[in-house]
DNA sequence: ATTTACAATATGA
DNA sequence: TCATATTGTAAAT
C-alpha cells in the first residue's frame, strides 16, 4: 500500500482565456494564478465541470486584466498570484517587474540594481526567462541596454507586439542612442 | 560609426 | 560544471 501517498498536496486548474490574440491557459493553485501559457503553448485543457469558488473568482479577474495588458493598458485589478514556484532571487525580480507599469521599461541592470544586487544582471535575465506569469507579469517590459529588444521565452515576436501595444519603441538590433550635442 | 569578440559576474539545474 | 532573455571594453573595418 503504501502506493500513493498524498502527492502534491495543492491541485492545479487550467483555465482557457479566449482573446483576440489566442487562446491563452491559465493555470490555478488554492494560492492564486500561478502560471500563464501563450496561445498552443499547451494543449487546450479538459474543461473542469466543478471550479471552487474562489477560483472562479481569481479567474473572472484574470480574463479582464489580461485582456486589458494585451490592449495596452495596465490592468485595474490582478489576481492573486502564487508564485511559489520560484526561487527566492526570482520572487525578487518578478516582483520588481510587476512595478513596472504600462508604457514603461527599464534595462535589465535596472532591475538588478532595483532589488539591490546591480551585478546580477545576467541573472535577472535568468529569472525573467523563467517567469511563468507573461504579460500579466511585464517580463517584456525589460530591455537590454540602448533599448534593444533582449530576448523572450516567448518568443520575440510576441515581445514586439506587446510592446508595440504599449508605444514603446524598440532599437533595431544595431542602433544606438545618438545623443548629439546637448 | 558599426560590427565582432571576449571577459566578468550571478544564479540555477 | 555549464548555460543563460547582459554589459562594457577593445580592436578591426
Amino acid at each position: 500500500m503504501s502506493s500513493m501517498k498524498a502527492k502534491s498536496p495543492e491541485q492545479f486548474f487550467e483555465l482557457v482565456i479566449e482573446t483576440p490574440d489566442g487562446d491563452f491557459v491559465a493555470h490555478y493553485t488554492d494560492r492564486g494564478l500561478a502560471a500563464l501559457d501563450f496561445p498552443g503553448r499547451a494543449q487546450r485543457p479538459i474543461s473542469n465541470s466543478k471550479v471552487p469558488a474562489q477560483i472562479d473568482s481569481w479567474h473572472r479577474i484574470t480574463i479582464r486584466a489580461l485582456k486589458q495588458a494585451l490592449a495596452g493598458r495596465q490592468p485595474d485589478e490582478m489576481p492573486a498570484l502564487d508564485l511559489s514556484s520560484g526561487t527566492d532571487f526570482q520572487r525578487r525580480v518578478w516582483n520588481a517587474l510587476r512595478e513596472i507599469t504600462a508604457g514603461h521599461t527599464q534595462s535589465y541592470s535596472e532591475i538588478a540594481r532595483t532589488i539591490g544586487q546591480p551585478e546580477a544582471v545576467r541573472a535577472v535575465g535568468g529569472a525573467c526567462g523563467a517567469n511563468p506569469i507573461p504579460v500579466l507579469v511585464p517580463c517584456h517590459r525589460v530591455l537590454a541596454a540602448n533599448h534593444k529588444i533582449g530576448g523572450f521565452s516567448g518568443g520575440l515576436n510576441w515581445k514586439r507586439r506587446l510592446l508595440e501595444r504599449e508605444a514603446i519603441k524598440v532599437s533595431d538590433g544595431s542602433e544606438q542612442f545618438v545623443l548629439t550635442g546637448e
